[in-house]
DNA sequence: TATTGTTATACTCTATAACTATA
DNA sequence: TATAGTTATAGAGTATAACAATA
């Protein structure tokens, strides 16, 4: 320890930004995440793609990528990882064979079955310094951000 | 448009969870930043260095890594980027000749105050969604959940 | 033996331009 | 001419191991 450092770190004038809050949490809620699955099988970005196959099978890259706000090209890494490792299906459609609907192999319905309530409870535990009332205040507040930033701040 | 692609997706199970919420938005906070800072002249991370630097004179490089959560070579790299441009400088101290001390730079202060300004205009404007409560009553949310991630979920 | 800062390295995520094949 | 997906590539962020100097 060096005397002349500070031991207490004054940040005030960042905290009071929620643009810097919000980093350093999804900072935070990535080394929980990686400490409860180790493994590191899966990406978050992987199992946000096959949850939202599964909820809208079909679905192309595109509206995918958009949705997640992932670049197309980078989807198409993403896509191809998830082909290669089984979970999903490309099926060519008929009426425009430029498109590709996406849907979840068995291997990859039952991948995220399994995961879906891990992820779950790992989220719960990871705000358990919020009571549920405020974690649901959170949620709203931060999804009508969210809504306000994707229609042009 | 491809008809048998869902044109609204349901991301509902994503959407309830925090994680999920909180790096979409780290994702649509930083699109906003560079739409307004396109230069790229410096990056939030440099910036919050500088300004916890300048809220912490002397402050060495591992107490400002473990406060950003940035990993120590990483901030090593970051700092090195910082005396090249000039905005600071590593002052070596009498007591313990491994430690350095980091001040900022004649340029370096003025840097800072001249984006802090801009930053928070920024920080407000991406925000505007939200009533002056409910930002407040976030930011609340954001550094109690924090706080509740750093000292161990 | 432990700590501070550093180097080297690798992997992921992100971003842009350019290509192909279809429309 | 425009669109869907792809390829190639570059950059930033992040992570770990190993090192030199110092304690």
């Amino acid at each position: 320890m060096d005397a002349l450092s500070p031991a207490r770190i004054d940040l005030a004038p960042l905290e009071e930004m929620v643009g810097y809050n919000i980093h350093i949490l999804d900072l935070l809620l990535y080394q929980a995440f990686y400490e409860r699955f180790a493994d590191r099988a899966m990406t978050p970005g992987m199992y946000s793609a096959l949850l939202a196959i599964r909820h809208n099978p079909g679905i192309r890259h595109g509206t995918l990528a958009d949705a997640l706000l992932i670049q197309r090209p980078n989807m198409t890494t993403l896509i191809n990882r998830l082909d290669r490792d089984g979970y999903l299906e490309r099926r060519y459609t008929a009426g425009d064979r430029r498109s590709i609907a996406l849907h979840l192999s068995a291997k990859g319905e039952k991948a995220v079955d399994r995961m879906q309530t891990l992820l779950q409870a790992q989220d719960t535990k990871a705000t358990a310094a919020l009571s549920e009332k405020e974690r649901k205040t959170l949620l709203l507040l931060l999804r009508k951000l969210a809504a306000g930033l994707r229609q042009g701040a």
